[in-house]
DNA sequence: GTCAACCTTAACGTGCACGGCAAGGTTTGA
DNA sequence: TCAAACCTTGCCGTGCACGTTAAGGTTGAC
């Protein structure tokens, strides 16, 4: 192989700069700065000149931490417990690797059940709240297509009244 | 009935002083200030001396609203555009009462309906980024759960790795 | 009436999540 | 090799959603 530059056993080694990856992700390079300033993310490298360069893992860890923000609306600071629980769940799998104990590995499995379970927990406490806001308004839309059906086949509805 | 303070037939005239409300739903004083500042919300009264007082009404706008921002987590200017939506359906309400016209109610009831899809669709989206991220995490949950039973019951796990 | 406990407006302060420079170093294509 | 286009750190600025303080007026129990 010539240069090395389209292998196709290739586990993908292609480093992004910063501008591709904010690009890539709907982001600014300020904001991908920002979140390594906070610690919660840190390039996989840096170029000779010190350009920071991201792999796949540093987009899938990007992309969680905008899920987070945007779409669970948590703040960078809760965010940022939950990526430490990540890193702990990292560090343990490195441990599991290297233990043969089985006591050690149930250890460590329960340790990361709990902490998956706390994502878990948040996501569904939210899950919940914004379920009961979504019935909430179905409920008025429900009366409202009643009161226009009433209407549009010509009857004259028991309670005229579009909103409750 | 002496001094009609627990009439049942009372249709609660009560209303409650700045920071009763806040105190009754978890919110500050400065909170419900700052609410009605950016137009949110308009107490139902003032006193002589030009106290706030809220009505029942109040109470549910500023829990809906309370609502939107920690559950949903949209900004205040999201907020303050549904509720526009809100207000637009209560004088369409008010409107509604007032005329016979058929075709006008009609008219009064579509437009109400397309308002709250708009406030269903705006929570469904949440409601599904939100999903997505719980089987996410709960996907790697069921992964670490059968490697723990798998440990619980002696067996040798066919591969040994507590992530994803 | 009077006093503590509440309220008012007005104003400035604060934490978060970046935005937007400046002053310089790095990459890269021609 | 050299300029345009990128990147770096550093630092001050900004919008949002309030917190806090100041200076005063109102309420309600005594």
């Amino acid at each position: 192989m010539a240069s090395g530059e389209l292998d196709p056993g290739d586990r993908s080694p292609r480093l992004l700069k910063i501008a591709e990856v904010a690009d890539e992700l709907g982001l600014t390079t300020r904001a991908v700065r920002y979140y390594e300033e906070l610690g919660l993310l840190k390039p996989a490298a840096r170029s000779e000149g010190s350009y920071r360069l991201f792999d796949d893992d540093d987009l899938e860890r990007l992309r969680f931490i905008r899920g987070l923000r945007d779409d669970a609306g948590f703040s960078l600071a809760e965010i940022g417990r939950m990526l430490e629980d990540e890193e702990a769940r990292e560090r343990n799998r490195a441990r599991f690797r290297t233990t043969t104990d089985l006591e050690e590995r149930r250890t460590i499995l329960r340790d990361a059940l709990i902490r998956v379970d706390r994502q878990h927990v948040s996501l569904l406490g939210k899950a919940d709240r914004i379920a009961a806001m979504i019935s909430e308004v179905e409920s008025r839309r429900d009366h409202l297509q009643r009161h226009l059906a009433d209407l549009e086949a010509g009857r004259t509805p028991r309670h005229a009244d579009p909103g409750s």
